[in-house]
DNA sequence: TCCTTGCATCGATGGCTGTCGATCTGTTGA
DNA sequence: TCAACAGATCGACAGCCATCGATGCAAGGA
């Protein structure tokens, strides 16, 4: 174990580095530029506090949800409820089905393997 | 199975909607305030092509990662490395250790539980 | 045919974010 | 003591984003 002294957020170490492979290097094999992009949109539908709470409320209710269910459970007007979802649509997480006057929404049953996991982690 | 038709992205299904609980009604318990937040961060910093990738590299990575590996890998400046690198400390995703000259960076073992699935999903 | 209702869309606005060049700081070696 | 270097910080700027009020539009009911 190392001694360290904490330092504006940086550890200072008094050891030298065991290091093996020069400096400067790229270290290991990217994930591939479309996947990395698409993976990384998934995180940023899901990096705002309503659209986690709005995938957390759909992931646990039993039937379809409607606009309506969100404003009532939110502090913010329909216009903004609605361009959440149209986010969350967008990412490929959810799907919106109009029944009469009302839209519902519930979990895209197509989502891709990595959504998947990652909303399955949101229980 | 509904019969639906596509329009400006949203489903028209025909039949009448199956609802047993009346609308505007808040749906399921929502995730506890500063759990929801904390856990948007940290997807709010995953929500990055270059961070997803300097994750992924970390976690690839067999021994400690130096500011020189990143720029070597990416096509930025310096300070927008140094930037992304504040931003994944912040998050509590990462810690930096300095050894004389150079700054190591690596997963930070004390990760929140959270963090930790979210992580374990890059491999 | 007209009114009401649920929801999408538009335009505006303030705040945040990614990027850069310039500069500052701390460490090493001469 | 000083020069060279790694990396953090600062200030600026353009682009994106969350939010709102106003408006448009389709469906249902009178």
């Amino acid at each position: 174990m190392l001694t360290t002294i904490e330092v504006t957020g940086v550890n200072v170490a008094t050891e030298i580095p065991l290091r093996v492979r020069g400096c400067c290097q790229p270290v290991a094999p990217r994930i591939p530029g479309p996947d990395a992009e698409e993976c990384a949109a998934v995180f940023r539908a899901l990096g705002d506090t309503t659209r986690l709470q709005m995938i957390h409320m759909l992931a646990k209710a039993t039937e379809p949800v409607c606009v309506c269910d969100f404003t009532a459970s939110f502090d913010l007007g329909q216009p903004t409820i609605s361009h959440h979802l149209a986010k969350l649509r967008a990412a490929g997480l959810i799907t919106s089905t109009r029944r009469g006057i009302w839209t519902f929404h519930q979990l895209n049953p197509a989502m891709s393997q990595a959504a998947r996991e990652v909303v399955a982690l949101l229980h």
